[in-house]
DNA sequence: CAATAATGTGAACGATCGTTCATAATATAA
DNA sequence: TTATATTATGAACGATCGTTCACATTATTG
């Protein structure tokens, strides 16, 4: 993952796809005394258990999803889920934490590359952007089913929610320390960044209604904080 | 309600609570066929009914709030509470239409009373950050377990979207034509205003650990605005 | 091929859920 | 006061849930 990766969604897609099998790896590896089956076999397998939890979890939550729905949706009996996770909650601290470290992984990747503080922070815009396109029913699933956590995966969460609103004040802070973005405040700017990035996966039928896509709506991103951030001569 | 009760959070407070308890006469005597006592007795119980199940459903969502549960916040055996609701799913379907027509009310009382739209935006925006500020446990409830609602609630609560985004495009619609705002792109602007509003119920322990109250977050949001939507010369 | 290991199955268990209703308790009217 | 109407109770029922495990099936090894 590098910062030519984010020209278009395709590269993006392709190096993420890499970097997430990677990190499915680590997983299965570092759950195998609750992964009964080998290596292989769960890599067959516990994807597909992720993918459809969160897709029938998107639509009825996951508290109202029974195991004997996610058995059905992935043609698996329900001793044969129970192979890969200890329990239900299980599931969700796994899921969770895969996807929160692939995640960090991509911004640990492409870093702050540039010297212009604005690059700095449209790059980071659109890479929330990207990864929230491609991994946008676990960006949903996350936000909507955050009460349903337990405490581990809450610190998880948290620790990244502050990783991602630190990334983003500081690029601001030295934008402005630099006198390059004009003295705004830092919480309510990048409060707003996170904001309208939630938009995009949260509210996806909105977008798709007005043929929206993801690099028009990073546009008009770019085009807001341009505006708002330019000093005033 | 009218402009003035807008000028602080303690009249529009006062004003708002008349509102709705008018709103909650009307709304026993419509279900006089499923609340099985009197309208006296109702009007003491349904509210602290609504209450704790938005209280509950906020910690551990409404999926997993047991009647029981409810039975025991309230103080009310289970059967009493089936006095009131005809099912579980009914429940949600009184309070939701109670809170979604008080919200309506409100707005239809203020209407658009300025001639210049900037101030009639500014007014729009207050409105919901003070609506969204008393019923933030409501707020927060209808978002957050808007994926449980059955169709009749939906076909509701999409109504009452559509009805605030059409609110706001509109003002914004005619701010551009008569040359006062810049001719930004209208659905992005309405839904970013949407989205910064959105933020402050869903997220209200990040404002309150910054000491940032309803009236500054107005402040912030009133200053993007004006950034943004003036036009350029 | 047979023997062993790995993987997959789904009936069964106890717990909890929404909902009902016979009955009790309380308030009101006569 | 007594009689009647209103309101409140919570045990009980059937359904569904997460989870287990004795067993069946399939793959691998020798």
């Amino acid at each position: 993952m590098n910062i030519q990766s984010l020209d278009n969604l395709t590269d993006f897609k392709r190096d993420l796809e890499v970097l997430e099998e990677k990190q499915f790896l680590l997983l299965v590896e570092t759950n195998q005394d609750i992964i009964k089956v080998s290596t292989k076999t769960a890599l067959k397998n516990l994807p597909k258990i992720f993918d459809e939890a969160i897709k029938i979890g998107n639509t009825k939550g996951f508290n109202a999803t029974s195991l004997r729905d996610l058995s059905q949706a992935t043609d698996m009996s329900l001793g044969k889920i129970y192979t890969y996770i200890s329990a239900k909650d299980d599931l969700l601290l796994m899921l969770h934490s895969h996807y929160i470290k692939v995640i960090e992984d991509t911004f640990n990747q492409i870093g702050l590359p540039h010297k212009n503080p604005m690059d700095n922070l449209l790059l980071a815009v659109k890479a929330h952007l990207y990864l929230s396109q491609v991994f946008r029913p676990w960006f949903y699933f996350a936000f909507t089913e955050s009460k349903h956590l337990n405490k581990k995966i809450i610190a998880l969460a948290k620790e990244s929610e502050l990783k991602s609103d630190l990334y983003f004040r500081n690029i601001i802070q030295s934008g402005i320390q630099a006198k390059r973005f004009a003295a705004v405040d830092r919480n309510f700017t990048s409060s707003m960044i996170k904001a309208l990035l939630q938009d995009w996966y949260l509210k996806p039928w909105k977008y798709a209604e007005r043929n929206i896509d993801v690099d028009s709506y990073f546009k008009e991103i770019a085009n807001l904080l341009t505006i708002y951030l330019t000093p005033k001569d």
